[in-house]
This record gives C-alpha cells, sequence and structure tokens, in this order.
DNA sequence: TTTACCGTATCGCTAACCGATACGATCGAA
DNA sequence: TTCGATCGTATCGGTTAGCGATACGGTAAA
C-alpha cells in the first residue's frame, strides 16, 4: 500500500468501528507499564507514539477525569484506575468465590497464595494473600507474569487443547525473568505434560529466584481452565520433594472446589 | 442549524483541551459502578449518555483492547482494568511503605486493617488486610466510601484546613449508608473536632452495621493528610471503651510511622 | 407468527480534533 | 548572569476521524 507515512500502524484492527482516539487514551495510561515512574506530558506522549499536542490534549483530559494525577514529579495513575479495579472484581463470581477458599487454604498451608486469571499470554494475580515480607511490586493485585513461566499458567495450559497451549507458547516474549526459567518450546511442552499427568504444576525459580510455586487450575462449566491457584514457598525453607507432597493435595482440593461451579466465561 | 439542545452539558471542562471522546470512553467504564451487572451495548451507552452508534464504537474498541469483555450475559470490564491498577500500586510509594506496616500492625490488632486514599470526597482502600470472612465487596481494594462517614475520612478531615474540610463536607452526597450514618453538619463538626482532639476516629456502624472501626491519618511531609490507617472489628466482640484504649495507640502509631517521610503528593 | 431487542454493518456529512506554532517559566551549565 | 533546553500552556485554521441515522439478520419471549 502506498500510504507512504501510515499514521497509525494501520491499527490491528483495520475495522471501522475501531475508534483511534480510544486506542491513543488508553495507549497513555498504559505508558507506566514500560515506564514506571512519573512522567512528563513529552514522556506520556512519546510512550504512546504521539505528538506533544495530541498528548497535551489528552492528559489534560485524563487529569480532569482523576485518571491521571499530578505529583512532584510528574504525572502518575490517578485513582480513578482503582474504581475501575474494583469494578471488574466485585463482578467477578470466580473471584467472590475464591476469596474464603483461599483463605481456608492460607490458613492450612501458611505461605502465600493467589488465584491468576488466564489472560492469554500472560496471567493477572487477582487475589493475593501473603504471609511474610516480599519483594514489594510482586505481591500486588494486577501484577500480570507470562503464562508459559508461572507454574499457574502451565497449570491452565494442561487444561487447554494441546493446539490452543501450543499458540500461547508460540505467541509468548520467552525471554527469561530468572536464570533459571524454562524458555525452550519442548522443554516447557514436557512440563505441561507433567502437570497435565500429575493435575497441578510446579516452578522453581523461575519467575523469581528462591521461589518454589504450586498450582492447580480451576475449570469453568465447559472444562475450560479460566484461573489457577498458586501456593508459594521459599526454598529455603522447603525441598522440592516436601512441598510437592504436603502442599499440592491442598491446592488441588481447593481448586476443585472451584471449578464447574459458574460459567465465568 | 439551531444547536439548542447542546449535545454535552458543556462539559465540565469547557477547556478547549478537554476531548469529548476520552471523557467518552472513560463514562462507558464507569457504567459499572452504577450498575455493577454484566450489561449490554445499549445499557453500557445509555449509562454513558450516549447514542447506539457511539456505543458500538467504543465498546467495540475497548472490547478489542481488553478493557472490557464479553461473558454469557453480556459485556463485563476486562482484565486490563486490574494492569491499571496495578501501575498505580506498585509506583505509589506510600503503599509500598505502608505495607510492612500494616502488616505488623494485623499482628498486634488481630483485626482487619488498611490503608485508604483521600480524594476529595470519598476515600479508596488501597491495602487491605482482612481477618475473618466479611461481605465480599466491602473487602476489596478499589473499594470506595464516603470521606465524612468513614473514620479514616474524618481523620483526615481532622488534619485539613478547617475551611477545606468544611468544603468537602458541603459537596459530599451525605445520604446514610446505615441507619446509623451520621449525617447532619454540625454533629460531623463535632466528630472532626473530637478527632483532631484525640489523634485518630471512630466511626461506630456509620457504613456497615455491627462494624466499629478506627483511623489516624497519615500526612505528607508538608502536614497535609494524604491517607489513613484503619482498624476494623466487630461490636459482637468488643466494647467501644475496650476497642479505643487497646486500639487507638497502635494505629496511631502506625499513621505516624508513615507520616512526613515522602513527599506523597 | 409477531414483537422487541439484540449485535452488526454501511455511509455521507461535519464538527471535533489534529498538529504546527508560539509564549513564558524554570532549571543547569557555561 | 546568560544562554539553551525543556517544561507546561495556549491558539487556530484545515481536514479527517468519528458521528449518528439507518438498515439487516438472529434470537427469545409473548
Amino acid at each position: 500500500m502506498s500510504t507512504a507515512q501510515a499514521r497509525e500502524p494501520a491499527s490491528p484492527e483495520s475495522n471501522p468501528l475501531f475508534l483511534q482516539s480510544v486506542a491513543r487514551t488508553l495507549r497513555v495510561l498504559e505508558a507506566f507499564t514500560q515506564l514506571p515512574r512519573p512522567l512528563s506530558i513529552a514522556e506520556l506522549s512519546a510512550a504512546a507514539g504521539l505528538d506533544k499536542s495530541a498528548g497535551q490534549r489528552i492528559v489534560h483530559t485524563l487529569q480532569a477525569l482523576g485518571y491521571l494525577e499530578r505529583s512532584s514529579a510528574g504525572l502518575v495513575p490517578g485513582k480513578k484506575v482503582l474504581y475501575r479495579a474494583f469494578d471488574y472484581l466485585r463482578m467477578n463470581a470466580l473471584v467472590e468465590s475464591a476469596t474464603p477458599v483461599l483463605h481456608e487454604l492460607r490458613k492450612s498451608v501458611k505461605e502465600r497464595v493467589d488465584l491468576s486469571l488466564l489472560d492469554s499470554t500472560n496471567i493477572v494475580y487477582a487475589v493475593r494473600l501473603q504471609s511474610k515480607r516480599e519483594n514489594f511490586p510482586a505481591t500486588l493485585v494486577g501484577r500480570r507474569i507470562p503464562t508459559f513461566c508461572s507454574s499457574g499458567g502451565r497449570a491452565m495450559l494442561a487444561a487447554l487443547p494441546e493446539e490452543e497451549a501450543m499458540q500461547i507458547l508460540q505467541q509468548s516474549d520467552r525471554r527469561p525473568l530468572t536464570p533459571k526459567t524454562i524458555t525452550e518450546i519442548p522443554a516447557l511442552v514436557d512440563k505441561i505434560r507433567e502437570a497435565r499427568r500429575d493435575g497441578y504444576a510446579l516452578a522453581l525459580e523461575e519467575s523469581a529466584l528462591g521461589e518454589i510455586v504450586l498450582a492447580a487450575a480451576v475449570l469453568d462449566i465447559h472444562g475450560r481452565p479460566v484461573a489457577a491457584i498458586h501456593a508459594a514457598g521459599s526454598l529455603s525453607e522447603w525441598k522440592e520433594e516436601t512441598f510437592r507432597r504436603r502442599i499440592s493435595p491442598l491446592v488441588m482440593e481447593a481448586a476443585r472446589a472451584l471449578s464447574h461451579t459458574y460459567k465465568h466465561g
């Protein structure tokens, strides 16, 4: 096509119903994912692929609406984004029913337990009950990590039709998060097969060093994986085998209790 | 043509930098606050004050971007909103330093403890460590309740210049949340004065029946209130006086530990 | 079957937005 | 102090992105 200088890279949605003004707005808010610090208008504009003027207008509007705030060092996300997360969480029946189950689980395993949701190549933490002091961002709701290298992600991949799982693996950005992250497709396929056999998945220091995580998938009424229950321990306190033996039945039971109940989708 | 009927109510921002396309986009996402259930395109459009076509386009785009998802019963918020909340939380230095403090506090009071942030007429919960089983939405991050009827809100109002506090009271929608909610300005002024004297605020069944909440304000480096530390107990287990005596020193100490440290603003 | 409402798709018109431009303030380095 | 760089802010005519009226097919309840 000879539109030499296309303004937007022919937005993935060349659908006439796709509004670039909406996409631009959200790209501004998404800038903080790459640059998690107070940003200037110019930085936000650049990160969103906008010129100064467009950035100025969008920032001004988002600020007026409470989705951006001014701090002494620049613009930061506004409290309104928390309201939107609340809307998500309160409407999610799975999050609701998982909360008491996770509390029970937390009591018996005495380690950090989480509920994560499958979002294609990533998983997002939706409920988190931490135990000890840990690296701060790692413990927050909304954190996302790649599906392929998390125990929960692999537990869900194991419950997906093989073809879909392969697709996700191939679409994933498989850069390692730690030196121990498994990144080769064949090795990952092995781990997934293992998870399918065992009913749970295990990740050893793949997203954080010193951390052992065990997870089982939560299935919806059609048998599709929609979430996972995680339990995370420290390798300074657990041997792999003990962790598997003691924790896996509890995690699997919790996941089973939540499976097949709601339509979740 | 006589544009007799202005399309938008001359948006609060008649500033030429205010983009109505941005405002429309966010109004769609905000619809779930009023109507927390799966919605159709028509419902979302109506809630956002848009016609069917505009709604269709915005919904289509938000869905393509992951900010809306289709469930069996209609459209619901998408997981991307959780990512944005994560961006907020991880960048907030106060949230970060409050997390270990809250864990300590949680250990000594053995009740639910929260960190809330002041957002004018509302407070938002940013960190929550719950104890027992409770009414579900009431325990979520991102939940917002009116400043005037929460202990944390009143603790912060007490730390604000009198004039500003009055302004917030007057701007507030003071409909009661429970039969015990105090809604009269003079009575609220009394409660705020009391909080100023004591260094903490108390709310008895004002946002939930059977609940007693005690809170102290966290001040920024300029002495302005930016957040509050809450501890919530059940009236079936606590007498007011015991709660005050046992809990208030701990909550005040936690709030003091966080005050005057960061620029927070 | 009828009716109502759903999601989806089309298309010409136009005003909302674009983006180039300019101005004053601030801050560090020279 | 004087630059130069970069910040936020403000203005304005041209045009394109988006508006909104309209239409179509499917589905579910009456």
